[in-house]
DNA sequence: TCAATAGTGTCTCTTAGACAATATTGA
DNA sequence: TCAATATTGTCTAAGAGACACTATTGA
């Protein structure tokens, strides 16, 4: 038997705030990069956590008390330098926070805590968290790019003009309202509610929800 | 700190073989599941392997005694269960095997080996090695699907009949050859040989090989 | 010439992209 | 009516799929 290494599970937990897609931050309470800012990780308790995931969450849960209903693995990074604790395997998972849920993580917990800008962040990451922030963007949006709905940044029932512009913060660039609208014509992910939803002065917009058991 | 976990690299290598593809597979030399089928692996040695992804070659060499020059990571999967030994975590790998390189793999090391049906093993496997393998197989065939280039399952040097016939094993199903040639037209992926290749009494095809520094 | 494979062309259909036109509401 | 946004339609171009056609070799 040979001297195991600290296996953790860090996360990057996405949100749009307006009009920009952002990434939770938190300021390290404790060394080693103590004052740093980095992505929300745990190290893996065997004792406590089913698996990762479960690492992941829990993380999410003590670090900024949020509980998230889906994980989506990135990567695995793994070396003796990375970590000045010695040699260290990181899973990285994303997960998305719903625009009416954004606010309410910021008042929480004893580290500080900071959206910042996900694609080009004001902050410098402590570890290789930039390398791992820049991974988890480029899967997030080649997912959306090849037309997956990230339902999840949305509140449980929106409009397709929201969902449009929540596309738009991700990729980073503009669609086309005709073009956006005719591919979700037929996308068994969207359900639309008899109710409607009227705001100030216009059209009033037919709303929508995710579609039971829709993959993301 | 608290008791950590066994970490693995595992490898699904692939081949094409008579127009199939083909993953390796070792028979267990020793316990847990000794004598079963599984794909190859070996556990982390922080004092060995700069990284996973060194594991990971590690396990080729002393395994099966093959050189590979590059690994596509798939997926990481972790729990309590799926290893007898304890709570671990396997790192997924896979990769590719140039046609003119299959035979010498047989004839090595100390384990029996065997190529069987990627898509449809007819050996039962260990652990939980079923599952990984349809990943391994899930991921390389959306990647073909989106029209990389599984160069690395090719000698240096052939013609892009071979490649699709190739791209056909990989995807399971027949390709055609306007539409595939019209792509490759443009692919910056690869460059014309200059030598032509003769085969029996029919029109010599041109030649093609890999483009420096293609991604795969 | 023929068999066999290499390589090209052509037609149709679907979809993306750009952009215009129409619809519906409160002020 | 007007401003503002929702929703639909239309034209064009690019690409995929199916399939036919031409090209080149050795036997």
């Amino acid at each position: 038997m040979n001297l195991m290494p600290l296996v953790s599970a860090d996360v990057a937990l996405f949100c749009v705030e307006r009009g920009a897609l952002k990434v939770l931050l938190v300021q390290r309470a404790r060394a080693p990069e103590q004052g740093e800012w980095a992505l929300p990780g745990a190290v893996l308790k065997p004792e406590l956590d089913q698996n990762l995931e479960a690492t992941a969450l829990r993380a999410l849960r003590d670090k900024v008390s949020v509980e998230v209903g889906h994980l989506e693995q990135v990567a695995t990074v793994s070396g003796p330098a990375r970590d000045p604790r010695g040699y260290s395997v990181a899973v990285l998972f994303y997960a998305l926070l719903p625009r009416d849920q954004v606010t309410a993580i910021v008042k929480s917990r004893i580290e500080a805590v900071e959206w910042d800008l996900a694609s080009q962040p004001a902050r410098a990451l402590a570890f290789d968290h930039d390398e791992l922030l820049s991974k988890a963007v480029a899967l997030l949006r080649d997912k959306v790019e090849r037309h997956a709905l990230p339902l999840h940044l949305l509140p449980e029932r929106f409009t397709l003009t929201e969902l449009q512009r929540i596309c738009e913060a991700v990729l980073g660039r503009s669609l086309d309202k005709g073009v956006f609208r005719r591919r979700l014509r037929d996308s068994p992910d969207l359900q639309e509610v008899p109710g409607e939803l009227v705001r100030g002065s216009q059209r009033p917009a037919q709303v929508y929800r995710a579609a039971g058991g829709f993959r993301f």
